[in-house]
DNA sequence: GCCAACGTTGGC
DNA sequence: GCCAACGTTGGC
């Protein structure tokens, strides 16, 4: 029996990384790198798994908001710039025996004719309690519902 | 660019 | 282990 698939929201900032660059990548692929807070860490860690759906979200950007969707094709591994002392994700207190700082790999399914903005997002009544519409709510990997999710999905044909 | 909200650090 | 100071995120 396969593992249920979950739902996540990963944020980029789209002229560091966007859903573009995503779609442009080898094999449609890339490795989420550069996470750096411990609770986003934990989830890539612990939750987050092959075949699981991902919000493509859009931040610091005009428009605010998810731009297409992706899905999680390699489960965390060691994030290699933890250890390259040229990258601007470089930790020094990591190390190769004991690495800190993890990513996973994923790949592109599509990105959306119109970006499902951050304030559609907080007009839609189903998703008064979705993490990405609460104030302040920072985490880079944040878990979906799979009510949201298809609520985002809904929004996007629309 | 501002700054509120949040996470981390470090003195005690 | 508390918590003030500091650094970062990210909407506006």
């Amino acid at each position: 029996m396969a593992r249920k698939k979950r739902y996540w929201l990963f944020k980029s900032e789209p002229y560091v990384f966007g859903i573009a660059d995503l779609a442009a990548a080898p094999g449609r692929r890339a490795f989420w790198d550069g996470v750096r807070n411990y609770q986003a860490r934990n989830l890539l860690r612990d939750e987050v798994g092959v075949g699981d759906g991902v919000l493509f979200y859009h931040s610091r950007s005009d428009p605010i908001g998810v731009a297409g969707e992706a899905k999680v094709v390699k489960a965390a591994t060691p994030d290699p710039t933890q250890f390259d002392a040229g990258s601007k994700y470089h930790d020094p207190g990591s190390s190769r025996d004991d690495p800190r700082w993890l990513g996973v790999e994923i790949e592109f399914v599509r990105a959306f004719d119109q970006v499902v903005t951050l304030s559609a997002l907080k007009a839609n009544r189903k998703l008064a309690s979705m993490m990405v519409t609460q104030r302040g709510a920072r985490l880079s990997i944040q878990p979906v519902t799979p009510e949201e999710w298809r609520a985002v999905l809904a929004m996007a044909k629309g």
